[in-house]
DNA sequence: ATGCATTCAATGCACAAGCATTTAATGCGT
DNA sequence: ACGCATTAAATGCTTGTGCATTGAATGCAT
């Protein structure tokens, strides 16, 4: 692979995911009032959902499936807590510890963005081999 | 393509994506105190100095190429000034508009970056096919 | 020529992100 | 048991981003 070749395939990685960032954002914000990050921890944890006996989840175990730095992780449950969408509970083994649970409102409004997700992601890669 | 295979289509690409950009930012920017948007842009006129007969740009120019809004691009470009790797003048024609060129030392610099920038995307691009 | 919508770029503002630091809890070595 | 490095998560701070607005220049219709 050329230099060149390497260049414009970034390029084209970069503005898919631009654009697909772009149009995820502004629907899941217009019509569930989440952002791409939200509704990608709230993802993550209704994926665990099946794997895990209590729906538990460290703060740690979230980050790595998010693309986020700790801290931000950090505030961004602390928001979603806010808005009811998640718990945070001690977790008695290890005190440091942070126990993320979803609410029911976080469980329904997860399912209400899912359909959005899916739609907006099929509109840009159903048809594309990436290329 | 089913909506499992988009996910994680989706899914990959972004984490590719964060990779990249991640690596890039902090080779970038510690090699060379620049970010990656701000390389993107000093990139974008390099390219178009070949092009274009006199290096000038139109801020909306660079606009197409970069994925930022207009503010930050506006911004960015201050910073770059700033830096004194660009210059931003005038434009007879449409005075709403402002002229965009690459000073000496903006020139260097982006000499400098790009074997960075070239060697991050190798090592990251290098041997794949996009998934 | 005048008025009005449009366009270019800059700016006020609010918010999210990362880095570095802090606070608290663990665990390991002695 | 005590001290010390380590880890988890939260927080202060700075910076970058987008949205909405502003200010200036343009162009088009009358």
């Amino acid at each position: 692979m050329t230099d060149n070749e390497v260049v414009s395939t970034w390029r084209e990685l970069s503005a898919r995911h631009a654009a697909i960032v772009s149009d995820l954002e502004r629907e899941l914000h217009e019509r569930h009032g989440l952002g791409v990050s939200e509704f990608e921890v709230l993802d993550r944890l209704v994926d665990g959902l099946c794997l895990s006996s209590d729906g538990k989840f460290r703060v740690q175990e979230l980050a790595a499936g998010v693309p986020l730095s700790q801290s931000a992780l950090s505030r961004l449950i602390a928001r979603l807590e806010k808005a009811g969408l998640v718990l945070r509970s001690m977790c008695a083994d290890d005190r440091r510890g942070v126990f993320v649970t979803l609410t029911d409102a976080g469980r329904i409004r997860h399912s209400e963005a899912l359909p959005t997700q899916r739609r907006v992601l099929r509109d840009h890669l159903a048809a594309t081999s990436a290329g």
